[in-house]
DNA sequence: GCATATAAGTCAATAACACTGACTTATTTT
DNA sequence: AAAATAAGTCAGTGTTATTGACTTATATGC
């Protein structure tokens, strides 16, 4: 019989989960993340668009007024990568960017009224998605959910997730 | 004033969930799969491998014997995708494939012990990450986390989720 | 005013990961 | 013998991302 290596059950502290536990959770994290997303796919090929303007429209939707440095912290993506889509979604009329008055360097970005309708198109069915699975699931699994996520979160991140109750300024 | 578009808030049904709550719950998903998935993306860097070939160990590890079609079903990528991936699996002996005696057509697949201390080394940081994550949120919340998460992934694939507690057979 | 820093945008080259469609080979099923 | 299935392969393509260098405009510190 072989030693148990350290990592395979640390049955040291009672509290620690179980490695288990561990695999189940990267599995869920893993398979719903893949079926979450799948979702806009369809509609996003209609739109000639991938995965990437997606995220830029939501992000700008979320963030009405959002600089460039800004979103780029959000998505953390390189420069080049956001500026290819933000340059098409910009040139077919979705968003719209601004120089502030206060410092003329940064560029305000929002949605225009075509840009808020594609939002809402791509964003509607993978909200239909997650009522679902909030609704099956109760509010007390829904705070449960919440906690953990926002645990996965890396601490300096976690300020830039929008908490609901906060009036979106659009 | 403008009329509110139907989807704008579902009043209707009290038990519904709020516009916002499901805004809440999309940017939880992006930020904590970003962050959760970043964690493995520098060792994989050492390996000159990526995500895919993540993918690929985890779940060949987690289903010892899994067949390429099997493979393919949980993946949901193409043939040619996953092939690519598996060949340098295969060369670099991470991975082995054996025909499977009672029908030849298919080859299952296993991991080596080289292919395996990989495995553990890329899940590590990710288990410690989720571990830190199930601690801070507490025993109820990693319920609640599970149903949400389990809600989430498409019937079809349910299945397919290894359940914590079933011995991995490898 | 000048040097430095910051915000944004751009260029060129490259790579990972995915796609489609067509096709071959071996094996099993009907 | 024909049809179906499992695996593997070929050629071509596209999206999303990367790095590194560079420009322009504006702001800030001294």
């Amino acid at each position: 019989m072989d030693e148990q290596a350290p990592w395979v059950q640390q049955q040291a502290d009672p509290l620690a989960p179980r490695d288990d536990d561990l695999r189940h959770a990267m599995e869920l994290l893993f398979f719903a993340y893949r079926d979450f997303t799948g979702e806009a796919d369809a509609v996003l090929a209609d739109y000639d668009m991938g995965r990437a303007h997606h995220r830029a429209v939501y992000f700008i939707g979320a963030n009405t007024g959002i600089s460039v440095s800004e979103l780029l912290a959000i998505l953390k993506i390189t420069k080049q990568s956001l500026n290819r889509v933000l340059s098409t979604l910009i040139d077919e009329g979705y968003v719209v960017q601004e120089t502030d008055d206060g410092d003329r360097r940064r560029r305000l970005m929002h949605l225009t009224p075509k840009g808020r309708d594609l939002e809402q198109l791509l964003t509607r069915r993978q909200s239909a998605h997650v009522a679902r699975a909030y609704r099956d699931a109760g509010p007390d699994a829904v705070e449960g959910f919440r906690r953990v996520l926002f645990g996965l979160i890396n601490e300096a991140d976690r300020h830039r997730v929008t908490l609901p109750g906060a009036a979106a300024h659009g």
